[in-house]
RNA sequence: GCCGAUGUAGCUCAGUUGGUCAGAGCAGCUGAUUUGUAAUCAGCUGGCCGGGGGUUCGAAUCCCUCCAUCGGCUCCA
């Protein structure tokens, strides 16, 4: 006998060579039929694999990331079986499980596959599917594997083995599809109940520019029909949210081919959004003791030849402004660090007056390529809510926790309960990629973790993502529709310093190098924008949107009285309009509703005779009567509620 | 930059195989209406069918090219 040790530390004593699924068999029918994949001592496998020894198990189901995966992955298999037998002699490359579904890389040859293909595509699927098709495991030496394909004509996989180390190699057969593969599948075929294809792309082989671009089809499957209708209904929801949608509609931005691809246009409405979060974070930051800057757009190419820019994106970058008689050589600030260090450098400081923290919402340009471009998430002009905190090595921790707060006060005003960090370390294998004295990455890293710790994050550690200048943590947050957005990043930093030969005096009356920490909490007032317009659909926080209330008269009778209630929420600095077309009120709340306003305000004979206002929320309704004192007192409860600490 | 797709009024979209095919709804403007919690009625103005070039007796429709957008790839200080 055998001893299974299951997740909840129990232990099942079963004969050896049993299976994941007779496991499952033993715990409940329900659970063996939905059942996928298996974890056997940490390492993910097919659940008909038989299990000899003693040892920890986990079962996965669609619930968790490994089931999906599963699916996932058996489901580009079929895929490539489906697309085999209707398009033969199509070559494959790799065909991996994905965030949200899978794709596979292929080479159609002279033929090309789209969208209208998908449909036909699908149907072969489903008939594969059904035919419940086992997914078999064989492993052979990788002399014969190499045959095979050889044979087959299929270059793609003949690269990929000759990448892997000698001996067996595992392979998949379902039906008559067989796959170079580490597996793990389904059982089989007929747990795909439904498929989807998403969309093609093309992808170049092994993500290298210089060799060919296959086609890459990308699907998503399940195991039950009606959860792929509402991940359909899920797309459409996100569809709806798209900011670029959401911005035209509520005329926040546009771009315009004339200005140029890639650089936004804020119109007045989305200039008073993005104010409003540059007035709440300069406000918090003030109170933090940051000290705002203003550096210019351009600087002379010197400035990044000392910071490393040059040599590492100078070729990368827009070219040069020269000056006419000098032929001096300016560049498009790419970032705010350079200019700020030189702020830094500016005075003699002591250890006293460390750290020292300079602010400033500094706009960038960079040259992104034409193909990159993505409405407010990827642009070529954008700003960033930048600050560099230049302080002692002793003082990276406290500093660390200190912009936490920051980010954590700026997530809950903005209505993102759902998030995690992700620290990133270096690799201490590695050591040559990285600048910087070991005692101080030591140090450094020491103090991300134990600050996230003391904050109560949750995120992960990934070692060897650290910038080549220091150690960082980012922030993801998850929106209302469950998607995950990497916003603010603080990064600690040894290389500018030394770049720069920034200095301070110590208590020994020597002179020290400081640490810079880079922190954005929003990252970019253009990104941030986005996310926060899908996080809420266009329906922002009270605080935060342009216009928070809008008075319809009944009829033009009543504007004198509109205006009157316009100038007194006007005292309380509530942003109001007045809709005064001669329209019907149905209309005028119709219209309000669509534009998202928060607060619709209706006068009329009654309002008039008793000073009062009625007042309908958006997306609710009716809430009442109230004088224009008590509305001023709601709103401000409301916006107090979410923006202090 | 690369692969693929798309581009018709401010917005959303119709326009069969090239031959009154330049349209609709919403928005906008004008007038009437004076309105009570998600659409009052009527009339009118909007487009060189993304730009340029070509094929043709004839192009929104076919071809080339450029531009922009979309989905990815590569990239992202």
């Amino acid at each position: 006998m055998i001893k299974i040790t299951l997740p909840d530390q129990s232990i099942k004593q079963f004969n050896p060579g049993i299976t994941g699924l007779e496991i499952a068999k033993s715990i409940s029918e329900g659970l063996a039929r939905n059942v996928l994949s298996i974890s056997v001592n940490g390492e993910t496998r097919d659940l008909h694999r038989p299990i000899h020894e003693d040892a920890r198990i986990k079962l996965h189901t669609f619930d968790d990331r490994e089931g999906k995966a599963t699916m996932w992955h058996s489901s580009a298999h079929l895929m490539a079986a489906a697309i085999e037998e209707l398009y033969p002699g199509t070559k494959f490359g790799i065909g991996p499980d994905i965030d949200q579904g899978f794709y596979y890389d292929i080479d159609l040859g002279d033929r090309s596959i789209s969208s209208n293909d998908f449909e036909k595509i699908e149907q072969k699927m489903l008939e594969i599917a059904r035919r419940k098709e086992p997914f078999v495991r064989k492993e052979i030496p990788k002399k014969e594997a190499l045959e095979y394909y050889s044979e087959k004509g299929d270059e793609y996989k003949v690269d990929l083995i000759n990448d892997l180390e000698d001996g067996t190699i595992s392979f998949y057969t379902s039906g008559n599809f067989t796959d170079l593969c580490r597996g793990p599948h389904l059982p089989d075929t007929g747990t795909i109940k439904a498929v989807k294809l998403l969309n093609t792309a093309g992808a170049y082989w092994r993500g290298d520019e210089s060799r060919k671009q296959l086609t890459r089809v990308y699907g998503i499957s399940f195991p039950r029909q009606k959860m792929l209708k509402e991940y359909m209904e899920m797309l459409e929801e996100a569809k709806k949210r798209d900011h670029r949608k959401i911005g035209r509609e509520m005329e926040l931005f546009a771009f315009s081919a004339k200005v140029g691809q890639g650089l936004p246009l804020w119109l007045p409405k989305g200039a008073e959004l993005r104010e409003n979060l540059e007035k709440f974070l300069k406000q918090v930051q003030r109170k933090a003791g940051y000290k705002p800057v203003i550096s210019p757009h351009i600087g002379h190419k010197n400035l990044y030849v000392t910071s490393g820019h040059y040599e590492k994106y100078g070729e990368d970058s827009f070219r040069p402004i020269t000056t006419p008689s000098e032929g001096e050589e300016f560049f498009l600030k790419p970032m705010n660090c350079p200019h700020h260090c030189e702020i830094y450098k500016n005075k003699q400081y002591s250890y006293k007056d460390m750290p020292v923290r300079l602010a400033e919402f500094g706009t960038v340009y960079r040259y992104e390529q034409s193909g990159e471009l993505h409405g407010l998430t990827r642009v070529r002009g954008f700003t960033q809510d930048d600050a560099h905190i230049f302080c002692r090595p002793d003082q990276v921790k406290e500093e660390f926790i200190a912009v936490i707060d920051i980010v954590l006060h700026i997530f809950k005003a903005l209505d993102f309960s759902d998030y995690s960090v992700q620290i990133s370390l270096r690799n201490p294998a590695n050591k040559e990629k990285y600048i910087g004295s070991d005692e101080n990455w030591e140090r450094a890293e020491k103090a991300i973790i134990e600050a996230t710790e003391e904050k109560g994050l949750t995120g992960e550690i990934v070692t060897g993502e650290a910038a080549f200048y220091g150690p960082k943590l980012d922030f993801m947050v998850r929106d209302a529709l469950g998607r995950k957005w990497q916003l603010g990043t603080i990064q600690v930093d040894y290389n500018l310093p030394e770049r720069f030969d920034l200095e301070y005096t110590g208590a020994d009356n020597l002179k020290h190098r400081p640490v810079m920490i880079h922190r954005a909490p929003f990252g970019s007032m253009e990104r941030f924008v986005a996310v926060m317009i899908e996080h809420c659909g266009g329906n922002f926080p009270l605080w935060l949107t342009p216009d928070q209330a809008i008075i319809l008269p009944i009829s033009e009778k009543y504007e004198k009285y509109a205006k009157k209630v316009f100038n007194l929420l006007n005292n309380y600095e509530i942003r109001t309009l007045i809709d005064e077309r001669s329209e019907k009120t149905g209309k005028k709340i119709r219209d309000a509703e669509t534009r998202k306003i928060p607060y619709m305000l209706i006068v009329g004979e009654k309002e008039e005779a008793s000073e009062t206002i009625s007042v309908r929320k958006h997306g609710e309704g009716d809430i009442g009567v109230f004088s224009v004192d008590a509305f001023a007192k709601l709103v401000e409860e409301e916006t107090l509620k979410m923006i202090q600490p």
